[in-house]
DNA sequence: AGCTCGTACATACCGGCGGTATGGTGAAGC
DNA sequence: GCTTCACCATACCGCCGGTATGTACGAGCT
């Protein structure tokens, strides 16, 4: 099935293997899903069999972490780019969001981080890595919003933050399903406006 | 692995057979997840083998599908008794989300609807299938509030609806996996408030 | 130079699970 | 009493995740 006879990718060393494999878990996982994606399959596209998968993973389940980490880091990257801390919150907030429905239109993290990553990760793992990447982005900046002032009351940082995360995942769930990405991407940003209007004072 | 000898299912009518089925995927699918509950688990629940399962379904999809439609039907029956649509729609709002949070806070919608829901059915079906049931009853809160000019602006309904729902599966996410559910689900409950807030005129 | 040893894989194989093909059984209808 | 069909059991297949084992190869020591 998946054999590595012309040139094998051991030459080349060690982490670009490894960075093959997880390149190629992203793209098969984001195409066919967790489940449907076999290892094989996964392995054949990276030119190595299932002995390099296992000697540098633990198996499926790692494999995938491995991917989602791969994705988020780069969404972080990005999205901390355009949100340096040191300007207005809610500005910031703004134009995180812009970046952030942004990313949803790209597959990867629509599949793998928001919709596959609780399920095959387990809830609580998923919570834990997710609070050193996108999550906390948006945590930090609630977080922010809160201490300088601006939201009135006392409320829950952490769930307010889970709950306008939610919003925002469902709006990237509802971007990446439309037919129209570009126009549901605009009614999106517009919802998720108005929603946040709701927490300034008076 | 799974006989049915100890007197057989089939004596007590089909529909007993196929209700059989449907609630022990419900426990198990809630227990353990789709991939890790086994079809021989399921049948065997049910005192019978996967030669009923397959008369009675198309496959584990199907089931799963099954189980995902009886819970959702049960769900609605219960909001749809504390929000008849005659009072005032935002009154109402707020009676339909109280009782949500407490839908929320029961394993089998948190698993199978709002969270493999997606995953296992694709995004696709699962989106078409909760229209006719728990996201229809918050698309159609949505609606009311915009149609009888409660909302300033406009703004595509079905895509606001989704948000506000995504924040509302969030929310029960983090209900569920919390270590003290009923003191979250105050929290969730109170940020969910917040945000809608912001959708009032003035 | 030769030997050892750990890394970095490949190969072969196993068990479980979803799915299918086939057989059996009893009630209903002609 | 014969057929037919719904209803289900049994047996079996193929795929896939995981494991056990073998092997090429460079580093380091002697």
């Amino acid at each position: 099935m998946s054999r590595a006879t012309e040139r094998p990718r051991r030459v080349e060393y060690s982490e670009s293997t490894r960075a093959a494999l997880v390149e190629s878990a992203i793209t098969l996982f984001t195409e066919r899903g967790y489940a449907r994606a076999s290892l094989d399959e996964i392995t054949g596209r990276a030119r190595v069999t299932k002995g390099a998968l296992y000697h540098h993973f633990g198996g499926k389940r790692a494999l995938f972490e491995a991917a989602f980490e791969a994705v988020e880091i780069g969404v972080v990257t990005r999205l901390s780019d355009v949100m340096p801390g040191e300007n207005d919150p809610w500005e910031e907030l703004r134009a995180g969001l812009d970046a952030f429905l942004r990313v949803c239109l790209e597959a990867p993290f629509q599949r793998i981080v928001a919709q596959e990553g609780p399920v095959v990760l387990g809830y609580q793992r998923w919570y834990d890595l997710g609070e050193r990447y996108t999550f906390g982005l948006v945590r930090a900046s609630v977080q922010r919003l809160v201490s300088t002032g601006r939201i009135e009351g006392t409320m829950s940082v952490d769930v307010l933050a889970r709950v306008i995360f939610g919003g925002l995942a469902s709006g990237a769930a509802t971007i990446a399903g439309s037919d129209d990405p570009n126009r549901t991407s605009v009614e999106v940003g517009e919802a998720l406006e108005r929603l946040l209007r709701g927490l300034r004072d008076g």
